[in-house]
DNA sequence: TATTGTTATACTCTATAACTATA
DNA sequence: TATAGTTATAGAGTATAACAATA
């Protein structure tokens, strides 16, 4: 098995890491459109069945996204009829968020389009190389620090996003 | 080995994959810092090294960046006295690039970098498990259409970029 | 006075379109 | 008329800071 020269970035574990992460986070994307949803709705709808009822600061805080973001995304959410905002009585300023019940079908959609996806993505693999390669990159991740599951507590990566790659880090276009 | 509910969208290899993907371009952003470049600058370093004296418009192909952002990008490295810019008698609308000598020695750097990112990234595995996990890399970016090389002619993917992902297109924050 | 959520504003990145100079 | 490169302009997206209601 050949270890294509590091410094030609084209080969490296890093360059391909990145170019797959950028590809497959737009192919998901265009998975999703025919819910009529983008990638920060279905983050959004997935994190908050594990947490129906938290308030928005608190759900701002699982996501990792800042306080006027997360008014924006909530009103996204809102207008498609898929979470709901109501006034917590015992402290009038917090909102807790719930998934409607639209919420929680589109919710099902989604995790059938994640399916798909990993399926898809994976189809050319045998289930012993999926579990490898999976085993593989639950290693990096967790040497990364990238937390087991997914987003613990999130980390408040805020500042300037990433913005595409090049070299290794290295995307398609940038 | 576990084959953690694809549904659930932190165990598939998707969601690695976008993970760390996203998690290590900005790594080998920061990386970069010290050189005083961003990404962009170093995949065009890299690039123009190959195809040194290509027209600006050629190498923007190659790059898959539209001409209104070749010329920013070539301001920005030409201003760094990394690349320069030279008018082809033959047909004086079209501007060759060139790497300055001060750009090959950057370029070096970025070789550098690129070579500890790699090693970084990749310490905690075996000789063998970096290969093993490279092969199975490869054979997905070859499934999902992405050239085995690099950027052969640039999927030309114009339009609105990916944006962070979330779910199993998920990303740390977003 | 502190906190939740909101609005106002500014800044970055990028794309589309108009323009210039050559051909 | 067509092409290489450039400049002008406008649109996303997201951050910072000021603000209103409630505690």
């Amino acid at each position: 098995m050949e270890t294509p020269d590091p410094a030609q970035p084209a080969g490296g574990v890093a360059f391909l890491l990145v170019q797959l992460g950028f590809h497959l986070a737009r192919v998901f994307g265009e998975r999703l459109e025919p819910l009529g949803l983008e990638q920060r709705h279905a983050g959004m709808l997935v994190r908050l069945a594990q947490n129906d009822g938290r308030s928005q600061q608190a759900v701002a805080e699982l996501l990792g996204v800042n306080p006027t973001r997360m008014v924006f995304l909530t009103d996204e959410l809102e207008k498609l009829g898929l979470v709901e905002r109501r006034r917590n009585p015992a402290d009038r300023r917090s909102h807790a968020l719930y998934l409607t019940e639209a919420g929680t079908a589109m919710l099902a959609r989604v995790r059938e389009v994640t399916r798909a996806h990993e399926a898809a993505i994976t189809a050319d693999l045998s289930a012993a190389e999926r579990d490898q390669l999976a085993a593989l990159l639950r290693r990096l991740a967790r040497d990364q620090g990238l937390a087991g599951r997914a987003l613990p507590g999130a980390p408040p990566r805020y500042g300037p996003r990433p913005v595409a790659a090049d070299t290794a880090g290295d995307t398609p276009a940038d």
